[in-house]
DNA sequence: TCAGTAATGTTATAATATATCATTACTGGA
DNA sequence: TCCAGTAATGATATATTATAACATTACTGA
């Protein structure tokens, strides 16, 4: 939190109440949160809230590069290295929506190599990987192999 | 498309008017196309289609890996090797939205490695990437730099 | 203090996607 | 050929995600 303050007044921006709570319950969720679920729990505090509100500070939180969205979710989610510079690959369970973040640099040259190859002159990377993690691979569901193909939500 | 009739008879599946007709469509798009466009082209053309005609014809073309899903852009495109197996990275353009599919194997391994090392069984692999392709590096808008954190709709 | 701007409030609506049940069309066996 | 079973599509409704546009409030610095 000390950090997100000290990025906004670098940033010479404002970090009011409502960015600061939304930013603690993106923060204390352990998975991706949605728009809409922290819409209502918001309301559910009186704050009055409106789906601008929520996006805008949403918008607001990624351009600071206080969170980041998950795009095969449609969720949002802390960032880990909020004042270091970086670009992020996640790992996405499944089973359980648990999501870790990686800053592997290994990743990020491969990628931009071969991108940079193509002729791209790269913005940004996604790079969301779909899986399950250690613990839902031994509490698998049915049992039956999972289809590797689906729609991710 | 005779590539998709095969695999959908090697499927036992059937390759319908409809389906054709989508990925005839898709395949004729040079960018990737929104579901929604393609429900207004099939209206037009009098086949009297609402959102679970396009949805569920979509799924049925991505389940057999002849479109992929291209999520930063919630946008469809057609799968360049469908006969193949493959993992696909896809070079997407942030100024004409023109979308190129690679098939790189170093990518794809370079991920699978540091994902599992990470303890993750993989399933699928998303990795999107947003940049200025050569000829939009040429004809820039404005001239200012692009900012790195955006919405990339 | 007050003018200018940043932030939020408010209303409406756009865009994307799915659930559910009804109907039609194909397939394979009697 | 006909019929039963299933695959595919039709149709209606609604859920979910996201943005546009304008009004108001709240902070900042001269």
């Amino acid at each position: 939190m000390e950090k997100a303050q000290a990025i906004c007044i670098e940033n010479n921006t404002r970090f009011t109440h409502l960015r600061k709570r939304v930013l603690e319950l993106i923060w204390s969720s352990h998975k991706p949160v949605l728009a809409y679920d922290l819409l209502e729990t918001l309301r559910n505090e009186k704050m009055n809230a409106q789906p601008p509100t929520v996006y805008r500070t949403l918008d607001f939180l990624l351009k600071h590069r206080l969170i980041h969205k998950i795009q095969s979710l449609k969720a949002y989610t802390g960032c880990d290295f909020p004042d270091q510079r970086h670009i992020s690959q996640f790992l996405i369970c499944d089973q359980c929506h648990q999501v870790v973040e990686l800053d592997d640099p290994l990743i990020k040259q491969v990628i931009s190599r071969q991108a940079r190859k193509a002729g791209l002159e790269i913005i940004h990377q996604t790079v969301e990987i779909l899986g399950l993690c250690p613990n839902c691979q031994t509490n698998r569901p049915q049992g039956g192999p999972v289809n590797a193909i689906r729609n991710t939500r």
